[in-house]
DNA sequence: GCAAATTAGATGTATATACATACATTTGTG
DNA sequence: CACAAATGTATGTATATACATCTAATTTGC
């Protein structure tokens, strides 16, 4: 969809003015679709997101830090959404015994079952929505590197 | 600053997949940096983005309904969004006549004013961060709306 | 060795998101 | 005209975001 129908709007004052409306709809645009899916398996989009960064690490465990440290959003409240994850024996706490500050997060098998389950459910409807081509994901790619160029590397 | 950095993970399983990730954190990224901004203002992005779509069809209204059409966000909670507006005396709500089910949203004056100054802010803000050319701009537009394609029309 | 500074995590608050439900008004249909 | 269905908005609930504050543990500097 344009992004002219999606907001109703025509007016933009320019074309990088209208890119940076266009990456927050899209973003707003992939986590409703995919949130969809993942409320099959009682997970919202930020629960999946803390389990796929456990899984990464499996069966090695992840303190809160180096949770948020890979949470796409930055400013992500990892310590309430493990809570949740508890809750539902997905993700187990302990304290670490090397600096008793820390919680070392560990996935569960339950956790990780319904990692697997929910990714290839994701997965699929990724597949069906393959518009674009391993090259223009490349330049997509690209594109937003070169806009965020600000930032310290 | 690459994905791989901001995320501390090299594992994409394809471009396209990195693609989804990488428009996720750049509209964190975005969203950080002018809430910042707003913030001198007491405004969120949602306040700011009702008071933008307002000021766009001044002086005429807009009901809740028309309001939430524009936003980028289509699930926002407009009327508490207006709620918050309304106490900061930055809009008005006025019942329409010609059906009492709609409410009709005014922008004030001190409304108008704020989001003045406070657009201008942020238009600085863009200027700084112009590192797209309006080319590269139009065609991350033209990649992201080939992305959404499969949406209706 | 110990006080001060720093760090990790938990918790509190305001606002937003996502979605369900409630309520009033309007519209459509017999 | 009556009444069911649809519509517009408000409100309720769970979770998340954004940010501040608090507590406990660790590190640093003297």
């Amino acid at each position: 969809m344009k992004l002219e129908n999606a907001l109703l709007s025509t007016k933009f004052s320019s074309e990088v003015q209208k890119a940076s409306l266009n990456i927050l709809y899209s973003a707003w645009w992939l986590k409703s679709i995919t949130s969809k899916e993942l409320k099959d398996f009682d997970l919202t989009h930020e629960q999946y997101n803390v389990l796929r960064i456990l899984k990464g690490k499996y069966p090695d465990q992840l303190c809160v830090k180096d949770i948020a440290r890979r949470m796409i959003e930055k400013s992500s409240n990892v310590p309430r959404i493990i809570d949740r994850l508890e809750i539902k024996k997905l993700v187990k706490r302990t304290v670490s015994e090397s600096d008793k500050r820390e919680t070392l997060i560990t996935i569960t098998k339950s956790g990780l079952s319904i990692l697997e389950s929910s990714t290839s459910k994701l997965n699929k409807l990724h597949d069906c929505m393959q518009n674009l081509t391993e090259k223009e994901a490349q330049q997509l790619n690209q594109l937003l590197e070169k806009m965020r160029q600000k930032e310290t590397d």
